[in-house]
DNA sequence: AGCAACCGTGTTTTT
DNA sequence: CACGGTTGCT
């Protein structure tokens, strides 16, 4: 590690270094990155420079004789966290500073001190797919739930480890006895595998630090001065996890925009920003208001639409650009179009010398990609699809994975269920049952039941020798761990025949999947190269940690194509916000509440500011899912931007005769730059969103609109009887409160939640 | 034990 | 539509 230089003094008054520290900075920024010593708050709106004044922050501590070393850093994707630590060092201080996200500080924490929650140093990290495994396993062993229920148990358990509840706990509040069941018997089998889940990371350091004086003093004496980004998308144990670290000497920084909140879905809670004065007292909070990436036009648009949302502190953000170039709003016949229509626009600007990789396309679920894979392929058009279906989740590569896993900790039985019969070998999945009823009736793990197979009951003679050979399969795999990485997983794809029983299949699929094992050799050189000490199982920790933005190259040239949520935390010249329809942005799933509604308008909000110079919205008048087509109406977000700041686009949109009540100015039926009619052209009356075809196609939504009132009974598809409590809005707000049967009551959209009276 | 054909079920968002 | 899981046949 490099030592830290003494504070220069060849200057008067400041320092030659820490008056570039500070250059270029606003007077908000300077206070933020001076202010060293005490609980900080910086409220950060979106492209107010947060990551300079973070960077900055770091070196001018450093600058001021604080040792790296006691400096914590949390960001909340490893791309973030490698940029930061990249650029502190190209201010010209040491370096040396944990910059790292949340799951990967925690195990990093863990993994000296994994005896303290029983288990071995060598634990494995278990993704989702792991995760499912396991719980299915569990769900087969008791009659309460069966695998319908997988997705709730999974959120129900997730969520009470989120907020630190253990089982019992869990028990205590009353909570349904087969949830707390289930959770225990999981948290047993995971405790057996030597294994932990990423909600276990935060959970069992949040707990240590709680629990145990020894394990935080150790801690806190290692991090005087703890920086958090991303706050207000912090979860409950993850805020633990700060205060804990912070508490003593008060030496915390938090960055954040409550306004950028996207994840109380996966339990963040936005009450951590907004009580952060409260938690820490004399916290000083700066506020970064000053934008520096958008024009004029988008900030404004994007700032008016996100004042909808009740819950929020009024705010104003503010640019000195003068670029007023208008948003562009692209209506579309369907998605195949819309995908063609922004195909056309890359291409144009491309021409005007923008590159690929200063674009973007956002969509609100992964699913929407594939249309445009299919249209940006077609035009010879590159892009990388960020996200998705992982390559690291990809079957083929967790096959192999699975035997590495198996080779750091034998008792990952989830890893080695995996592989005992991959590639095939003659063990059924009758032999594997009695090999894992056998591990659990003799408390073992499944590996030590393979090896004890000669001895096991009814074990067919094949079997046996096909685990023998197996077993002296990992023998010989064994023999690689201490060397190169890329080594090992050359080995186990040639030792395990993996390739030979790919081509034997003649699949034209299984041709990729040989592409894709190359691939993992390779980022397995890579890992070589560049963590030379950490060895196997650091390659394996960085494959599940890794995040979707982590492995975006972004000097490709191509066009990343990525979720709202991706989006978070970057910045392209032209941005491409997709599907602005009611239903996928606001989310069928996320528009019953108030909150949810409020969290979609968020992610929009997110989506709208990422862009530099130009923002185009567009969206499809029907799309197609599940083969058939379906129409819905533009998104309500699209009605809450001011409309002097868009412009229909400049392309030829040309609408099929069936769609031709778009067409509002009538006269030429196959232009749609006409008929991309935008929000505002309806005035005042704009609070209303365009009319759309949903009102006019399904006359029965539009007769529900109104005709409820107070005490009424009504039933609703999901919720099932209920009774109107009151109702507010009218038109197209209209909203009623029903008091289900349930017991619960949910504030409804008439017009989606198709209420009928009964 | 392994393979093929069929069925049914599902789309938020992710560390 | 597209995938994964189950069934039933060999």
């Amino acid at each position: 590690m490099i030592m830290i230089e003494p504070r220069t003094d060849r200057l008067s008054g400041r320092g030659e270094l820490e008056m570039k520290l500070l250059e270029d900075l606003n007077p908000s920024q300077v206070e933020a990155v001076t202010h060293v010593d005490g609980p900080l708050l910086v409220i950060a709106g979106a492209g107010t420079g947060k990551t300079r004044v973070i960077t900055r922050r770091i070196a001018y501590m450093i600058h001021e004789g604080i040792a790296p070393w006691n400096i914590l850093a949390i960001t909340f994707t490893k791309k973030a966290a490698g940029e930061m630590k990249e650029r502190v060092a190209q201010l010209g201080v040491a370096t040396g500073a944990w910059v790292s996200t949340f799951h990967s500080m925690c195990v990093q924490m863990l993994r000296p001190f994994a005896d303290l929650v029983g288990l071995r140093a060598s634990f494995t990290i278990y993704d989702a797919d792991d995760q499912k495994k396991l719980y299915k396993q569990i769900l087969q062993g008791q009659r309460e739930f069966d695998e319908k229920d997988l997705s709730l148990v999974m959120s129900v358990i997730s969520r009470a480890k989120n907020e630190l509840v253990s089982p019992s706990l869990l028990e205590e509040r009353g909570e349904n006895p087969a949830f707390v069941g289930i959770y225990r018997a999981y948290q047993a089998a995971l405790r057996k595998a030597n294994a932990m889940d990423f909600d276990d990371l935060l959970y069992y350091v949040a707990k240590l630090l709680l629990e145990n004086e020894d394990y935080r003093r150790h801690w806190t004496d290692r991090f005087r001065y703890v920086l958090v980004d991303e706050y207000q998308d912090t979860n409950h144990a993850q805020y633990v996890i700060v205060r804990e670290l912070a508490k003593e000497r008060g030496n915390v920084c938090a960055t954040g925009d409550p306004d950028q909140a996207i994840y109380t879905w996966r339990g963040a809670d936005i009450r951590n920003i907004l009580d952060f004065e409260h938690d820490f007292p004399n916290a000083k909070v700066v506020k970064l208001e000053r934008n520096y990436r958008s024009t004029k036009t988008i900030l404004r648009a994007a700032s008016e639409m996100i004042r909808n949302n009740t819950e929020r502190k009024e705010r104003e953000l503010y640019t000195d650009k003068v670029e007023t170039e208008p948003i562009k709003l692209l209506v579309c016949r369907d998605d195949e179009e819309e995908a063609e229509h922004i195909a056309a626009e890359v291409l144009r600007l491309q021409e005007d010398g923008v590159e690929l990789r200063d674009m973007a396309v956002f969509y609100r679920t992964n699913a929407q990609s594939r249309v445009f894979e299919k249209v940006f392929s077609g035009h010879r058009i590159p892009y990388v699809l960020i996200g998705a279906v992982g390559f690291y989740e990809r079957k083929e590569v967790k096959d192999i994975l699975a035997y590495l896993r198996v080779l750091v900790n034998d008792s990952d039985n989830v890893s080695l269920a995996r592989i005992l019969n991959v590639p095939p070998r003659g063990i059924g999945n009758t032999s594997i049952s009695r090999l894992e009823t056998w591990a659990e009736a003799h408390g073992t793990s499944l590996l030590t039941a393979v090896r004890e197979a000669e001895t096991i009951q009814g074990m067919p003679a094949r079997a046996k020798q096909s685990l023998r050979e197996f077993l002296s399969l990992l023998d010989q795999l064994r023999t690689f761990t201490q060397k190169p990485v890329a080594d090992l997983v050359e080995a186990t794809i040639k030792n395990t025949r993996y390739v030979e029983m790919l081509e034997a299949s003649g699949k034209p699929e299984d041709m990729d999947r040989i592409d894709n094992l190359e691939e993992l050799q390779r980022a397995a050189a890579i890992y070589d190269a560049a963590n030379p000490e950490r060895g196997l199982a650091g390659f394996l920790e960085d494959i599940t940690l890794l995040s979707d933005v982590d492995k975006y190259d972004e000097n490709a040239n191509a066009v990343p194509l990525m979720t709202l949520h991706c989006a978070k935390g970057l910045e392209f010249r032209v941005v491409f916000l997709s599907g602005l329809v009611d239903g996928l942005l606001p989310h069928y799933n996320s528009m019953e509440t108030q909150a949810e509604i409020e969290e979609e308008r968020r992610l929009c909000y997110v989506g709208m500011t990422r862009a530099k110079e130009k923002l185009y919205l567009t969206y499809p008048l029907e799309r197609s899912f599940w083969g058939a087509s379906r129409c819905s109406g533009p998104s309500r977000f699209l009605s809450e931007i001011p409309p002097d700041t868009i412009t229909p686009g400049r392309r030829v949109t040309r609408v099929r005769r069936t769609s031709r009540r778009w067409n509002v100015d009538g006269d030429d039926e196959d232009e749609a730059d006409r008929s991309g009619r935008h929000p505002g052209e309806r005035g005042a009356a704009g609070a209303e969103p365009p009319q759309t075809d949903a009102r006019a196609r399904t006359p029965s939504r539009s007769r529900q609109v109104s005709g409820f009132s107070p005490g009424e009974r009504v039933n609703h598809n999901t919720f099932g009887p209920g009774r109107v409590v009151q109702l507010e809005g009218s038109g197209e707000q209209a909203k009623a409160i029903v008091r289900f049967d349930d017991g619960y009551e949910r504030k409804l959209m008439l017009k989606y939640a198709n209420l009928t009276k009964i």
